[in-house]
DNA sequence: TAGAAGATTCATAGTGTCCTGAACGTTCTA
DNA sequence: TAGAACGTTCAGGACACTATGAATCTTCTA
């Protein structure tokens, strides 16, 4: 064998081994956030990403050590978050798929609806909180009273921070200039904004 | 009864109901984010955060309908979050707690801890990728020097988005101005960008 | 110093998620 | 039309997380 047939060996292995790394990273990632894709999906996803030519559940399978039947139900999803699209071979019976580019735009967006969304929730909680007890109060007697504006302040006060967050994700999304400034004095302590001066 | 003694115990009750209400869409919300604070967790917080005065252990167990030995575990860990402590309360040998008035910068702090550190993995795990298949591309013969160059076209695109997301919580954390476009033009299709236009 | 009061730890059980191989249904082809 | 090739579904098992009551540990006090 010669040392040119050798090197290229070598390449191809490292290479192979280039692309496991960034598999790895993917599942750990995908596994970490929030609950949309798991581990394999992530795997499933940046394996296909790698690849130029789209592979078949067998392939999948293989090339991660998982069950084809593991491999159907995340493709699926995967398929569902239009993060991949099933391809047409000729002269396959197979299913072949290959990930849409658009890969950040798709999840990340739903990423953060989901926060968004929890931003609502709390939101409307805090709303009804701040309407019961508001009613409350009228009716109260003067000991109750008192409590009720106490937990007005408190509902006040924590509402501070979730409609500064939503009011930031409403204008990124709407394409307006946002203010990171309230964000921030709600979110950092004025001596951690000084410290962290450069 | 008089009716001003009924009104006063209605409102009692409808500022217990409307706690109630906060507490249930705390408990949600907090299940809800990247599994830093559990449900439990979440309502404890919010039913000491409405309270003026601090709570013993029973005294939370018996108002959310839980074990001792769950507020145990849990206010431990809302105390390693600095969310909650301890409060003496003379004449009584309980421990008490109070919630820290903190609460969103030290929580939303770690949340964006959180991902901040998914964004670190993924850039690391570019890295390698990108350094391993470029040193492979060397000694790769032909067929894989392309191979190569795809996979870092690839890697490349996916970058773009990582390091825009990056840029955009160093320069929140540093207090600098950030530059939301960037981020808006990777997440979003322009299509999107004009239709949400007002 | 016994035991009461309080907090913590532990073994156990419930729950939800994920993964697998086997079973199944469908479509093609010899 | 039998059977091969596929993809999907399903029952069961592994695992992590959470909640519980009992057991344990610590501190106070009668």
């Amino acid at each position: 064998m010669t040392q040119q047939k050798k090197d290229r060996e070598e390449g191809e292995k490292m290479i192979e081994e280039a692309v496991d790394l960034f598999i790895q990273g993917a599942g750990k990632v995908s596994g970490a956030l929030l609950g949309m894709i798991n581990k394999v999906g992530g795997q499933i996803y940046a394996l296909l990403f790698l690849e130029d030519e789209p592979l078949s559940l067998d392939d999948i399978g293989e090339r991660l050590g998982v069950s084809k039947s593991n491999v159907s139900i995340n493709i699926r999803m995967l398929e569902e978050y239009n993060l991949v699209r099933k391809v047409w071979v000729k002269g396959s019976r197979k299913d072949f798929y290959a990930a849409e580019r658009t890969y950040p735009k798709k999840v990340i967006r739903d990423f953060l609806d989901k926060i968004r969304g929890s931003l609502t929730d709390a939101i409307t909680t805090i709303e009804r909180t701040r309407a019961k007890v508001t009613e409350a109060k009228v009716a109260a007697g003067k000991q109750d009273r008192k409590r009720a504006e106490f937990i007005l302040q408190q509902v006040n006060l924590i509402g501070l921070f979730y409609y500064a967050a939503n009011k930031f994700f409403d204008d990124f999304f709407a394409g307006k200039p946002v203010n990171v400034e309230l964000l921030r004095q709600v979110i950092m302590n004025p001596d951690d904004l000084n410290q962290t001066r450069d």
